[in-house]
DNA sequence: CTGAAAGCGCTTACAG
DNA sequence: CTGAAAGCGCTTACAG
């Protein structure tokens, strides 16, 4: 049934004190008497006293509270992120609304707005879609934001990975194992993560004085598509000798393809992936894949440190502190 | 910086009406003339009020939150049941707080009480580990609660999978297929489905008239145990011809030891997994699963439903509306 | 059909 | 060291 709750007001009765007294030694501040304190902080427990912070909100105008917006949380690669984020708040006794948009851009703005409603202490916005100009404005609304992976100009601490740098390590990771034809295949989807992993590709690829080909990339992945891109674009390019894929799951199914093929990984193909999942040291062959350097915890952990001092001194004026996430490789079979 | 709010009197200031009368047109509840609820929801518009949910929760002593305790966010096991319950609670304007222990027992007390404090209007916990007792305790200073997965005496609408019967299906058609000596590979953890996942095991066992040989079977592992269990059962019970594990990712390192063991899958021994995840299919041989009938998302939706619908009615006294959840086979290369 | 008053459970100046 | 009053932004009876 749910309990019927002790206020302020019974407990002031009960130690024959006004509520405001009362207040001063739940919030720890004024002087006081340490007798008054005593009886006041005994009543609390006979009473089982717990503060209302809906009532505090509304008198102090914060609300320990933070907005997450998450595209879906059936990625674990953001729920690492969020769980390493919670350990933070929760140390410091701040907790989360969840801001699920359910990979849908539009939802966006609306949970943005919810934040704002609730009034939110600060938000973490994870991989949005929303447009650089009106992700600003979202986050100019809130008291305090940190963007992961997000375009946004100004408002908001930046973490973000460097897609190009990243790509460079792949592509160089290639070449050196003597690949000189290489394909993509990306996710069909405007994030960050996915527009810049191309981005980097290519000019990886420039770089490294090969020819970037349009024809040897797809973009196309698409999980549930009638035809499947990977298999589409090795058939048409059969030159193709190593493949770098979005993510590792998208990997997984280029090795499928290959056995399909009868295109021998790695020796007629070297196959890569991208994040080091379970999964990566589960196939046959294994997948090489790069990583972030720090844990996806430890990403939402820093996010949440870097929004809490934001909270703390309290305005947008500060610094853009932004942080640039770096990966490594991790060297398995499918591209020794 | 925030945004500044305009209030319900600043709306009603500028419409020459009392706040009273503003606030029935935006809870649309009360007689008002067609023409001053026209100019108010002008009003409104031109002064962009939003309603403050504090203050209404002050006010009515009702949240639209719902307090959903998860143990980890890491396993998309849980995303996925969170983000179906969450498509729900968003058509219904409810949003969610999330509380994470950590996979500690020892935090889900801490969560229960601050889900009291926030005065949600319900709860969903998600395969918590406190006794029966305790998280009966828990429940009953909640509004409303769903269990899932979660032993709980009274109090909570409860949904939760059927092990014995599900753990038959996996037995018999082992047995169909000509295995004899079953082995299981359990998890070091108490959580109902641990518990219970072993213990249909061992009856379907029973019922199939076979041997129950606790030699056979091992509830050590642990990802990051020193020794490898899967090794040590299957070299120490080299006459073990089918093999049960605790979940899917338990199944794909098993298939690695079988590897390394020289035990030919599923010639020597068959492998059973247990949920059907991405990685099943991309192991070789691809793993034999079971899986829920119903997708989890709408496991997590069945239970917003659960929910909400205790919600309106108010109390606990209503019948234990007991939810049972059935699984099927997958069959594939590990266990044809 | 509309409004004045009190209240939800806290905190914030301001007095003493 | 302690308290009376006002206020946070709403809603809930109660009047008229």
């Amino acid at each position: 049934m749910g309990k019927q709750h002790v206020t302020i007001a019974d407990v002031a009765e009960k130690a024959n004190v006004s509520k405001m007294t009362v207040s001063r030694v739940i919030n720890n501040k004024g002087e006081i008497s340490a007798a008054t304190r005593q009886r006041i902080l005994q009543v609390m427990d006979e009473l089982g006293y717990r503060p209302n912070p809906i009532a505090r909100s509304l008198a102090t105008n914060t609300t320990l509270r933070i907005g997450i917006l998450v595209p879906t949380l059936s990625n674990p690669y953001f729920g690492a992120i969020i769980e390493g984020a919670e350990r933070v708040f929760w140390e410091n006794n701040y907790h989360i609304l969840l801001g699920h948009t359910d990979s849908e851009p539009s939802r966006e703005q609306a949970v943005m707005e919810i934040f704002e409603d609730h009034r939110v202490d600060g938000v973490i916005v994870l991989s949005a879609r929303s447009s650089s100009e009106a992700m600003t404005q979202y986050v100019r609304n809130q008291r305090a934001a940190v963007a992961i992976n997000t375009v946004v100009k100004a408002g908001a601490a930046r973490v973000y990975t460097d897609e190009l740098k990243t790509m460079a390590l792949v592509v160089n990771h290639l070449m050196k194992t003597g690949r000189r034809h290489l394909g993509y295949i990306g996710l069909d989807i405007n994030t960050y993560a996915s527009i810049n992993r191309y981005r980097g590709f290519e000019s990886a690829l420039k770089n490294a004085g090969l020819r970037f080909d349009p024809n040897q990339q797809s973009t196309a992945w698409h999980d549930n598509a009638p035809s499947n891109p990977i298999y589409e674009l090795l058939k048409a390019n059969p030159r193709i000798d190593g493949l770098v894929c979005y993510n590792s799951g998208i990997a997984a199914r280029a090795l499928q393809v290959c056995a399909r093929l009868g295109r021998c990984v790695p020796d007629d193909i070297a196959i890569m992936g991208y994040d080091d999942i379970f999964l990566a040291e589960m196939t046959s062959p294994t997948l090489t894949t790069i990583d972030l350097v720090i844990p996806k915890e430890e990403v939402g952990a820093m996010a949440a440190r870097l929004l809490l001092e934001r909270i703390e001194n309290g305005d947008h004026a500060q610094e853009q502190a932004d942080v640039i996430l770096e990966h490594k490789l991790i060297i398995r079979d499918s591209a020794p």
